[in-house]
DNA sequence: ATTATCATGTAAAAGGTTACATGATTTG
DNA sequence: CAAATCATGTAACCTTTTACATGATAAT
């Protein structure tokens, strides 16, 4: 998938690994992270394939700028991956919800410290996928040569962020909510037997 | 994370691999799908590392079954696991975002298309999750010993599966406006020069 | 003075996917 | 009579993560 979506940036424009990185790190990161080092790999790789081509430009007191552009075969394999409909729904892997699903051992306090955190952490990853993105766009904007479809294309993959973000706040505060009545059940029961009397 | 996963059903209950994929299936899969050969090669692991053991229970006309159960260090690995508050965002990856992202070659036709056939499969999707998981549920309730708790943790696992979608259809319904008004303008500014005129 | 940015990579390990291999029984 | 379910796994491959390694310059 890496290699798409490195093989979609330089079919914009020619450019190093670095650059890649810091493209796709205000972008397809937030469905889509790529860490540098796997980065360079696959343009090897891609390069081993013939897909990419590159060439070094000399720096002074910096290491030399290796650029990577599409070859013509880099296109056509592009074309090839990109026009079939996709007719499956993605598999998606959410690791805390694996810890959420199996936290029937924890206590329901432990779990609202939990989901609070996640919140507060949830809130600070939508202000910085707005800026991050909206960056981006503009950046790319002058940068790259593009039809007004792309600037869509790039802001729709920002909001589909910002609602799948959004949709993850709605469920912790109705997590949250349930938790607490939860509590609140149990202690009216505990209550009862000894019967509720005052001093 | 799938160790885990397994660690956690074994802790309920003594099981067999093909067992725990089934469970896995109606609860879990839909924020961590699991293969049934990775399930089994992750229990051999989790055999050598000493927090399950397994015995043959025979059977005629079938494979002999191999009944996993969690050893007590497998409880201690898994509390050490589940104590933790996370403190950070989970990345995730969603190959159809990366593709669309890409879309930029593609004709808004084919696009609109693309996300239509995305819809219906995510609508189904949204029936499965209810159907299977709410099963899954019912099941778990007269299967493994358990506290008030579980089923609410089992069941607001079904509802972030249900936001999500519901959030992917929202985000598709909107992304096709945006491209079909986009078409629009392109239709107009087209229309212009040639000034519109009536029969 | 320290941190961030620019800029390159390598190597080992972990985790997951796909394909292969087998075979009886139950359900439609 | 065909397909799904029960039930076990192995092997090769692919992708990603984490850690290591280097080093100058610009910004705070």
């Amino acid at each position: 998938m890496l290699k798409y979506a490195l093989l979609g940036f330089l079919l914009k424009q020619p450019m190093t690994g670095y650059d890649l990185e810091r493209w796709i790190r205000s972008s397809l990161s937030y469905f889509w992270p790529a860490q540098l080092s796997q980065v360079y790999r696959t343009l090897k790789q891609l390069e081993d394939e013939g897909l990419v081509a590159s060439e070094i430009a000399p720096q002074e007191s910096r290491p030399d700028r290796r650029v990577y552009s599409a070859t013509p075969s880099g296109l056509t394999d592009f074309a090839k991956w990109i026009t079939p409909f996709v007719t499956e729904i993605d598999a998606i892997r959410v690791p805390f919800l694996v810890r959420f699903f199996m936290s029937g051992i924890r206590s329901p306090d432990d779990i609202i410290t939990q989901l609070r955190i996640l919140r507060g952490l949830y809130v600070k990853h939508e202000e910085e996928l707005a800026q991050d993105v909206s960056a981006g766009i503009e950046q790319a904007k002058s940068t790259f040569p593009h039809t007004d479809l792309e600037p869509l294309l790039w802001d729709a993959t920002r909001r589909a962020g910002e609602l799948m973000t959004q949709a993850w706040i709605v469920w912790i505060d109705e997590t949250i909510a349930r938790l607490q009545d939860y509590q609140k059940q149990r202690q009216t029961k505990a209550d009862k037997p000894p019967s509720p009397r005052r001093k």
